[in-house]
DNA sequence: CGCATTTGACCTGCGC
DNA sequence: GCGCAGGTCAAATGCG
């Protein structure tokens, strides 16, 4: 399993070594400018210590030529003609750092305008329904809650179940994810959300939530299936007894050639079984971090495309997490807080009627919720594919993989944006990377989603174009970090702002 | 030898 | 009530 199986069939991984140069520019080597710019001393520094691969390139593909012929005409037509094909490549990646600028000011704006509405609406919730929903939720019907995150929201807009069924995707017979992404970019950053509220929704009272742990704390309210006996586990009893039914489940989808995703925890297997529908055997995990610790998690492979890797998180760490695994955990309280905010009766959150009144989808510009009467339809559970296919867990889906032949959306990427993104949900093990990106449009600071995981190297260094005068910021960044730890770290600042 | 994994048995809920 | 499926347990097994 140590072999590197890459999905994407591109050179870049191949011809890297131990480093791995992530090059956001339509494969075009931004830095080979370099040599006709002084780049600013971060960046030069930048690239002297991680991609000296390149440069050693770039020097040695000159220097024979230039040695073999002596004359001064031969050099200087060498030189014109490196002068040429550094425009040339210049032009390209100038092309690309518009892409990525328009890319980026799209994300910032939809991020914004997403902050703005969630909190009117929790504001408005907040005073349509002060009051807890205990027999509320009980008496009303199952309700199916769907949410998905994307760019364009508004044009994509699942319309009814018809819609939602007939998504095509990794799904099978309820086929009922839905994927929202931007079609011309192929960047498929899909988060879906299965929601059913069961009939009997016992009501649990946690008012005490902080915003980062109320939905850790609501899984762990709820943990222990009412199935499982917890003789052993103390305390866990009392917990199935408070909350039975309601158990948030966060479910990751990420190419991932390894039997398990590293997710930074310790995890001991207690069980395995043949789930039906799916031939790929369903593995039972336990935290092994803290003895008493309840969380548990699924991993299974998609049958559909076994390249990925559905991991379904249950329960809350009760104890100090790794520092590597507090990215995924944060992620998944993030996207599960999400899931419970219409569901949960917790009185500082959003109420649960907030998504079952929504008597149409409500776009909050790229954060869809969409809601669906049971009652009219088929349940909205998990396919057959995805782990945790009961129906009474509200689980929500983290999708950390790229397009693929099971999206409905157009995988013909052009954005190296977008390859980009993908490829941070696709490159397992982890390994250094390094990426360099211009951003015109940034002012004196890098996006405020690339946070201390990343080793930032960020200076200002001027474009010139024939007939355009740009200047740009560059930014060089390279990490440690797993790629899919940068990806949940993304989707956390970016998606979930926790 | 200790720990992790495997695997068949068992339990529970749900639908018919 | 019965069968099925999901989930868990625990003895057996493997491995370092």
């Amino acid at each position: 399993m140590e072999e590197n199986k890459s999905f994407e069939s591109n050179g870049d991984e191949e011809s890297c070594g131990e480093e791995i140069v992530l090059q956001v520019g339509a494969g075009k080597r931004a830095r080979e400018d370099d040599e006709m710019k002084a780049p600013s001393p971060n960046l030069k520094n930048f690239m002297n210590c991680t991609n000296q691969g390149v440069v050693t390139t770039n020097i040695e593909r000159s220097s024979p030529e230039s040695e073999s012929r002596s004359s001064s005409s031969a050099k200087r037509e060498q030189l014109d003609n490196q002068i040429g094909s550094s425009k040339a490549e210049m032009e390209e990646v100038m092309e690309e750092n518009q892409r990525l600028k328009m890319y980026l000011d799209r994300i910032l704006k939809d991020y914004r305008t997403l902050q703005m509405q969630y909190r009117d609406v929790i504001q408005q919730e907040a005073k349509k329904s002060p009051i807890t929903h205990d027999h509320q939720t009980e008496e009303e019907p199952d309700e199916i809650f769907a949410l998905s995150l994307g760019r364009n929201s508004s044009d994509r807009l699942i319309k009814d179940e018809n819609r939602v069924i007939k998504t095509p995707g990794r799904n099978d017979e309820s086929g009922n994810i839905v994927e929202v992404g931007d079609d011309k970019e192929g960047l498929k950053l899909g988060l879906d959300c299965k929601f059913q509220v069961p009939k009997k929704l016992s009501i649990d009272s946690s008012p005490n939530h902080s915003p980062e742990n109320s939905l850790e704390e609501a899984k762990e309210e709820t943990w222990p299936p009412k199935t499982t006996k917890n003789v052993r586990e103390g305390g866990e009893d009392e917990i199935t007894q408070q909350n039975p039914s309601k158990r948030a489940r966060v479910s990751v989808r990420v190419r991932c050639d390894t039997p398990t995703m590293n997710d930074g925890c310790q995890w001991r297997k207690y069980g395995q079984k043949i789930a039906k529908g799916n031939p790929c055997p369903r593995a039972y995990y336990r935290c092994t971090v803290a003895p008493s610790c309840p969380v548990r998690k699924q991993v299974q492979r998609c049958a559909e495309d076994m390249s990925i890797l559905i991991t379904t998180y249950e329960g809350t760490h009760n104890h100090p997490l790794p520092i590597s695994a507090t990215a995924m955990a944060s992620t998944t309280s993030a996207a599960a807080s999400m899931l419970l905010s219409g569901s949960s009766t917790s009185g500082t959150g959003p109420s649960p009627s907030s998504a079952a009144t929504a008597a149409t989808p409500s776009n909050l510009n790229g954060l869809n919720f969409y809601l669906s009467d049971n009652s009219r339809s088929k349940p909205f559970y998990l396919p057959n594919s995805s782990i945790s296919s009961t129906p009474s867990f509200p689980t929500i889906t983290l999708d950390l993989t790229s397009s693929s032949s099971s999206s409905s959306s157009s995988s013909s990427s052009s954005s190296s944006m977008s390859s980009h993104l993908s490829r941070l949900g696709t490159n397992f093990p982890p390994r250094y990377s390094t990426t360099n990106l211009n951003f015109s449009s940034l002012e004196s600071n890098p996006p405020d989603f690339l946070d201390q995981q990343w080793d930032l190297t960020y200076g200002t260094q001027p474009f010139n174009k024939n007939n355009n005068q740009t200047t740009t910021n560059s930014l060089s960044f390279g990490t440690t970090q797993p790629y899919e730890t940068l990806y949940q770290s993304y989707l956390q600042k970016v998606l979930f702002k926790t």
